[in-house]
DNA sequence: ATGGTGGTGCGACCA
């Protein structure tokens, strides 16, 4: 089974890179961000063409969520907590025997702000959300735009982003906690080099660069954890002409 | 020089 997740920064725009990708991807069950569409607008017929299921959750804008599956995805929840957030960041489904949790997550803009407070109440929220989910099902996954770089390894320059939003340590021990309930990180079962990133900014040149971080993590749990049999980033997507910033990551499970 | 790019939607705002 192989699962992804791409913050696509429009699916409007990105809709033809997104059919081209997964075409040749074939991901069994893919997680969008940042789709920016109202749900009335979500291109239905069109992921339908692809060969895939669809659940989604998206405001106009801003934020907005989908989920994609080759076979259906039931018991589809789409918030944290009830009336928590009015911000479109979370889907949750089944899938087979998987329970796949999709997050967009707060992005902080800066270290001490007020939506960088948000992001820290929204990934408490997000702890007990997922408690939640691994006492009902054992087979859990959860993927997503993070807004969190794990590690300095995951960072291209970690002295310049020491402290800086998206690094900082108050979102990482938040990740931490996250981890600690028994998810771990199919990219890094895989792979323990730097230099491999899922985000790099628009600005700067910063892909030419390889300027970029890897805030796109996808958490397997506890008993799925040997069933990782590859992982990776597809960067190619972000040398497109008119690209997302971010570029798909994936895992590969074994059966 | 707090610059620079891109999406949404037509002026900021968010990332």
């Amino acid at each position: 089974m192989k699962l992804a997740s791409w913050n696509v920064n429009s699916l409007k725009v990105r809709l033809p890179q997104l059919a081209a990708w997964v075409e040749t991807a074939q991901p069994d069950v893919l997680g969008l961000q940042e789709t920016k569409l109202e749900d009335e607008k979500f291109p239905l017929d069109q992921i339908r063409a692809l060969g895939y299921h669809a659940v989604f959750s998206g405001q106009r804008t801003y934020n907005g969520v989908a989920l994609l599956s080759k076979s259906p995805a039931t018991d589809v929840v789409n918030e944290l907590a009830p009336g928590f957030d009015p911000q479109r960041r979370v889907l949750a489904a089944t899938v087979g025997d998987t329970r796949v949790v999709n997050f967009y997550v707060v992005n902080g803009q800066s270290v001490g702000s007020d939506k960088f407070a948000y992001k820290l109440s929204w990934l408490d929220a997000a702890h007990e959300f997922l408690r939640g989910e691994l006492a009902k099902h054992p087979n859990v996954v959860v993927m997503g735009d993070f807004n969190i770089a794990p590690e300095d390894r995951d960072v291209h320059d970690p002295d310049a982003w020491r402290e800086q939003v998206l690094c900082s340590t108050p979102e990482r021990e938040a990740l931490t906690r996250i981890r600690a309930l028994g998810f771990h990180d199919s990219f890094r079962e895989r792979e323990a080099e730097g230099g491999h990133y899922s985000w790099w900014d628009y600005r700067m040149g910063a892909f030419r660069r390889n300027l970029g971080l890897r805030i796109d993590l996808i958490f397997v749990s506890d008993p799925m954890r040997a069933r990782v049999k590859g992982a990776g980033i597809d960067r190619a997507v972000r040398r497109e002409e008119r690209p997302s910033d971010h570029a798909p990551v994936w895992t590969e499970l074994d059966s």
